[in-house]
DNA sequence: GCACTCCTGACCAAGAAGGTCAGGAAAGTC
DNA sequence: GACTTTCCTGACCTTCTTGGTCAGGAGTGC
């Protein structure tokens, strides 16, 4: 149930490239890297998945670098999240809906699932553009309006 | 972003103790491996980390085993699986609290914590006398109850 | 004393996490 | 065509986590 760095940095660095898109020129790695202190060449293979996954799209050479396949806000910080973490909220690496369990754990099933929905609610209505506007989605702001949320259990 | 088999078998066993919660005696290690189909030297090893954490109690020796430490409705799935998993939904091991992101980044904080509060509006509700009952808490019907939630993306 | 059951630490193999390194392959510039 | 720039790719590396197993010790009850 935790974030790794991937991810973290995945979502970062296509948060400048959201920002970057009115420019309507490729953004270097080097620059996405210092933007977010990330290390480039780790960086490099994370925009690479980015990349295989349809997010960012990328040129070589001089004048060359990675610019977003879509408009940012038509990316979901969830999909991002795919791409470099797999599947989200899988249980022992398989999916809530196949898992059968027995006895008295019966309805831990849709306990799961509803585990995975409640990460799809935030994570898929937050857009790239959502992101860099600091305009979050409403249901972020009910989350993370009570004093209780920002801190640690 | 993914529920580790460990929690998985903590959260099962402690659902057979549940159970068992009634019958006022001890339930053996072996009987909950049984019951749920878990190694059991590697159900022992979790029960400890479980009793470490003051979920459930044991004795030892003939006529012993484990038994919750609490009422069932006072033990919630969030308690086990921090007390297997550690912290729920850190970033980097690091709790999104203590998080500074710069540039364009700014506002992905809120969004982890976003994430860390819908997962404890799941896993802070659900206690083990909801899980064995299958009378689950509203959020959790709420949330399974699209076709949409059990399906994978 | 003996059987039973939990308790504990050591160990282990495989994989993931979080990178680094070296070189190749396009793209643009002169 | 040569050169620079920047992405692309695979190999490699260290450390930690995951998901266990094994062996023995220590209480508990009869």
């Amino acid at each position: 149930m935790r974030v790794s760095a991937k991810a973290d940095y995945a979502v970062r660095a296509a948060a400048e490239l959201a920002a970057a898109q009115a420019e309507e020129a490729p953004v270097k790695g080097e620059r996405l890297a210092e933007a977010q202190d990330i290390p480039l060449q780790f960086l490099e293979h994370i925009l690479l998945e980015l990349k295989h996954h349809g997010i960012v799209r990328a040129r070589r050479g001089a004048k060359g670098g990675y610019w977003l396949a879509r408009p940012a806000d038509e990316v979901t910080v969830a999909e991002i999240v795919r791409a470099v973490e797999g599947p989200i909220a899988h249980v022992q690496s398989t999916p809530p809906e196949d898992i059968e369990y027995r006895g008295n754990a019966e309805h831990l099933q849709a306990v799961w699932i509803a585990v995975r929905a409640s990460l799809r609610t935030v994570l898929e209505e937050v857009t790239l553009a959502d992101l860099v506007s600091g305009e979050l989605p409403s249901v972020v702001g009910e989350l993370t309006s009570t004093k209780d949320a920002w801190v640690a259990r």
